[in-house]
DNA sequence: CTGGATCCGTCACGATACTG
DNA sequence: CAGTATCGTGACGGATCCAG
């Protein structure tokens, strides 16, 4: 039942490729953006509503990390009033399944975890 | 191409679900330590020998929070020397095909990313 | 051998106020 | 509309020393 043989991928070299991809994910904002991007393009505004409790600061800052890596592309039209577009790039596209794999694992396996930490809490 | 209808499962609750699992793997540690102990139980030094980097006190802190949260069990034997063995739960094992799901990801994607973020940097 | 305790620097994040 | 500037806080992680 072991996947011992294809762990390498993690541990290979000592873990810091896994370790880059989960620095650029494992913010609080960043898969809740690509994923609410995964609709299609959208404007700062429209971004800032349709998700809940981030503040300006955390989503300028969260896009700008996502346009240096590569994975929203950003378009400013040059208009009065001011209207920027954000958009995913097919690398950001290419994030969406995996993320969906660890959500669905998160499904699965969070009620189960909850609950081992609450026992752990109330342990002896 | 769009997943829309499926993101669904990380916006679902404002992004709280897929976030309790970030919060759990995100740190610096516990994918290295999952992905070792894949290969079976092993005790505290054998672990910290296989992971390179780690110091003694990331390595007891980021068991017990596995522990905690029921993805790995930690088996204290009444000897003397003491003797102390870390092996996955079943939970535990689940993770790491949702891991090796990312780290595929990763393999292919990071180097994409890296050349983005230095021509960012290069920027006018 | 397996850790626990302590000090300390860094950084993500949040709240608030201001701007072209 | 789409940000920027500033301040404060808390968690994370490294180094070191100590203990059963």
């Amino acid at each position: 039942m072991s996947e011992y043989e294809h762990t390498c991928m993690i541990r290979g070299d000592g873990g810091r490729t896994i370790r880059a991809i989960l620095d650029r994910i494992c913010n609080k904002w960043t898969l809740l953006i690509v994923a609410t991007l995964d609709q299609g393009s959208l404007r700062f505004t429209d971004l800032h509503k349709q998700i809940p409790g981030i503040s300006q600061r955390m989503l300028t800052l969260t896009l700008r990390n996502l346009e240096r890596d590569g994975l929203v592309s950003r378009t400013v039209f040059a208009e009065v009033p001011p209207r920027v577009e954000y958009e995913l790039t097919p690398t950001g596209k290419s994030l969406i399944p995996p993320a969906l794999t660890l959500a669905g694992w998160a499904m699965e396996h969070v009620p189960h975890i909850e609950a081992s930490r609450e026992a752990y809490q109330n342990r002896a």
